[in-house]
DNA sequence: TTAAACTCCGTAGTCAACCCCAGAGTCAAG
DNA sequence: CTTGACTCTGGGGTTGACTACGGAGTTTAA
């Protein structure tokens, strides 16, 4: 049984990233043992859980449930969520290679032309989408 | 001269998206004609620019910085933005296309790994990163 | 002329996943 | 028994690009 601490530092994560999860349903919040909780070791495990499905790109939400198909039965509900995620990635992945593209372009049209002539990333931007792609970009962030 | 709502609705944008703008330095605060201020409708092109830039993944920041380069003449400072932006969307693309190559993996071994094994996309992260490509990837989203 | 639609301005809320702080209490070492 | 490191609870702040709200004033169409 270790304190938030130890159990933080063991994780490698932060105190608040811990009682962040709590909130969120991800880790459970021990009785107290006094003034002060306990908790066992082997929640490390779960925290690092978290961690690597993070880095595959699963949200907090996505985690939640799939921390409720834990026990690894009910495959087919743990392969939806994931191939969800693939499908949001892959789209994710064709905007930003279209960015990347449609970027590459500009820089080098602009490293090539003409220097009395305005800059052609300027000129783009200003005169509308003439672009190698022409479908709708993602807006946003995420 | 447009009031704002008309100059919206010609840029295809809210018109708190236009005051938003206008806190950030990117559109200028026209003086008042009597209680309500005009906008001149070529603004509506400026928008469109910052809305193209967006498309591209220029952030309001770096819009900030393009339209203060709006001339087109220090296509060298142009370049370092545009530049700088490539690469950031070159990272991001590495990042995702190492997810994506985890995900579809797993997804795989899941659909034809034996049903009474325990799923193979939950054991992979209850047990670690032992994925095909090994190096650290971004926690974030952005 | 009066009602609907619009404008102004400021503030506050949204989303995600945390981080930081204050003040009080508690625990372990010396 | 004191000191200092830790924990508890509750709150607010961060980032980016908005969106929503409220109440008062104004303009416009019927």
């Amino acid at each position: 049984m270790l304190t938030i601490g130890k159990l933080a530092n063991a994780a490698g994560v932060g105190i608040e990233t811990i009682r962040y999860y709590q909130q969120r349903g991800l880790l459970p919040v021990p009785a107290k043992d006094g003034a002060i909780r306990r908790y066992p070791a082997a929640l490390g495990e779960r925290i690092r859980f978290v961690k690597r499905a993070q880095e595959l790109g699963f949200s907090l939400d996505e985690i939640t449930d799939l921390l409720r198909l834990e026990d690894g039965t009910d495959r087919a509900s743990i392969r939806r969520i994931a191939s969800e995620r693939a499908r949001q990635t892959k789209a994710k992945l064709a905007d930003l290679m279209r960015m990347q593209k449609a970027l590459v372009h500009l820089i080098d049209q602009c490293e090539h032309a003409d220097a009395a002539m305005p800059c052609p990333i300027i000129a783009t931007l200003s005169l509308g989408p003439r672009m190698t792609g022409t479908s709708r970009l993602a807006t946003g962030q995420s």
